[in-house]
This record gives structure tokens, C-alpha cells and sequence, in this order.
DNA sequence: TAAAAAAGTGGTAAAAAGTGGTAAAAAGTG
DNA sequence: CACTTTTTACCACTTTTTACCACTTTTTTA
């Protein structure tokens, strides 16, 4: 099974539709063929899964039990930021309206392919979320990363 | 068998009636055909669910054992709030009074899918129900969804 | 009880949103 | 460079939504 990577400059057209970059689109095809759901990210952005990666956060979800206040609540935050979507004939996606906003997504996006998914963000957002600094970067890395972390990789999770 | 997800702007009419969203009806449509029911939700706000997925809910109200004073209580606490209905031609529902007034809601509504579900909000009493704050919410999906609940999920429902 | 008012039902025209397709430009490739 | 693929920018069309209007049924009031 094979992963996204890279970054791609995209457009959304008038109507709010963007344009899956091709060779993302090779990788989600082999995933879950056309199908994708859009999802508010815990950053400012969008994040695209192959449906089928989805679904299975999706499911633990909604079997949580709807009697507890608690799971409720968290179905009800986790739920309202996903569309169920797909790719149309030449490859674009309709973005709901409420996401847009969210992700304050303008006519240029950029789309990061992150492993398991796909980020779509304002470039200026995104270039404050990024680490400009190698060396932050580095520490960062190792901090989490680093020799010692092998052992004991739950602690940090 | 496929689920509600998703925010929807919708509007009351000023009958009280209100159009489901296209999205929602095509999923309410696999379930139930467009009989759906509303329901007082346990937070300030409406609750709509396919005939078969509220029967499955009734059902475990409904057995509860009547001669015991709490589950009484629950029973007519829960049924009085309510109602069986249809979409009609276009696809608009009406919403009782005594619902309407109990969910505060007004000219806008949001609608959000919510798994098995749909809530009907005040968008402003929904605001300060949401968790606005995303790193909150990621640490409330990681402590109920975290790697540790691959194990023994049950513990959680 | 009859008239009036309110509530509910059903429908439609027009606007808005969404979908599907294509020609041409741009980018990538051998 | 010639050719293929991808992307852009449109246009045409369909579906959904809004905002009404007209009519029926129910409830209230005189």
C-alpha cells in the first residue's frame, strides 16, 4: 500500500470544486477508487482521506454509546466536520461551503499529501504553520525521535 | 447502509416546516423511505432519526421493566418527546410548536449528521455547545480513541 | 353554532447551487 | 521538438432551495 506525499499548488474554481492533483490521485485510487470525505482538521485546513481510512475512525465513533453525554458530545464534533464525497469525471471535488470557511480557502490552496491523507491549506496559513527553521526542525525531531525514544515509544503517543 | 455526517445551513419556513437538506434525504431515503422522527434531544436541540434506526431506540426504552419507578419515569420522559412524520412532495417536514419552542429555534436552523441521527440547532445555542477549541477536542478523541482503545473497546460503550 | 382566525398542506416560479462536459492552455515526457 | 497528460477556464444543464400563493382543516371566539 503506498502513501501521499509532496506538496501541489491547486485552484478552486467558481463553483467551489477543486481539482485532485493526478498523481495524489493514482495513490487514492488505490484506496478506495474515486471515493474520499473531507474532514476539518485540528489545524486551520482540511484534511482528505481515502474513504476507506476513514471509515474506520468512523466506525469507533458511531458506536460509542448515544446515552453518554460525553460520547455525544464528541460524535457531534467529530461528525459535523466530515463530507462523504467524490472525484467527478475529470477528477475534481466539491468543497461544502461551511469548509471553505473554515479553512479560509480562497482560489489558491496548497494540498500536502501527510501519509494516510491529504492537508488542503491557505498558502499564507500554511507558511505560519510551517517550521521555517531547520534547526527547530532538528530539535523537534529529535526531541520526539531521537535514540533514547525507542525503547519506551508509548510514552510519547 | 451509510450514515449522516456534515453541517447544513436549513431555514423554517413560516409554517414551521423546514426542507431536509438533499444530502441528508438521499441517506434518510436508505433507511426508511422519507418517514422520519423528531425527538426532544437530551441537549437543547432536535433530534431526527429514520423510523428504523429511532425503532431501535424506542425498543430499548420500551422494554425497560414497568414496575420499577425510574425506568417509568424514563419511559414517559423519553416518549412524550416524540413525533412520527414525513417529508412531503419537496422534501419539507413540519415541526411542532411545543419542538420548536423547546429548541429555541428560529428562522435558522443547522442541521448536523451525527451517525445514526440528525440535530436540528439554534446556530447560536449550537455555537456555544460545539468544542470551540480543536486542541480540546483532540484531546478528548485521543483519550477515548487513542491508541489504548484498539484493545478493549468495549470497556467504552 | 356560525364566522373568523389560525394552523397545516400542497404546489410553483424564480433564484441559487451543483454537476458534467469540453476546448484550449500549460506542463510533463521521451 | 512532437506528443501525451494534466490543468484551467468556460459553458450548458440539472437539481435544490427560496419565497410565495392558494386552499383545506382545525381551533377559537362571538
Amino acid at each position: 500500500m503506498s502513501f501521499f506525499t509532496g506538496e501541489y499548488d491547486c485552484k478552486l474554481d467558481t463553483k467551489g470544486r477543486m481539482l485532485f492533483p493526478s498523481k495524489l490521485k493514482l495513490r487514492l485510487s488505490e484506496f478506495s477508487g474515486s471515493s474520499l470525505v473531507i474532514n476539518r482538521g485540528f489545524e486551520p485546513c482540511l484534511v482528505i482521506y481515502p474513504h476507506s481510512e476513514w471509515k474506520k475512525v468512523f466506525d469507533k465513533v458511531a458506536n460509542l454509546n448515544e446515552f453518554n453525554k460525553g460520547f455525544r458530545n464528541i460524535q457531534r464534533n467529530f461528525m459535523r466536520g466530515s463530507t462523504e464525497t467524490e472525484l467527478d469525471s475529470v477528477g475534481r471535488f466539491l468543497i461544502p461551503k461551511t469548509m471553505i470557511s473554515y479553512a479560509k480557502l480562497d482560489k489558491d490552496i496548497i494540498a500536502v499529501g501527510v501519509g494516510n491523507r491529504v492537508e488542503l491549506w491557505n498558502p499564507d496559513v500554511y507558511n505560519d504553520y510551517l517550521i521555517n527553521d531547520q534547526e527547530e526542525f532538528s530539535d523537534l525531531v529529535e526531541k520526539y525521535l531521537g535514540d533514547k525514544l525507542d525503547d519506551d515509544h508509548e510514552q510519547l503517543s
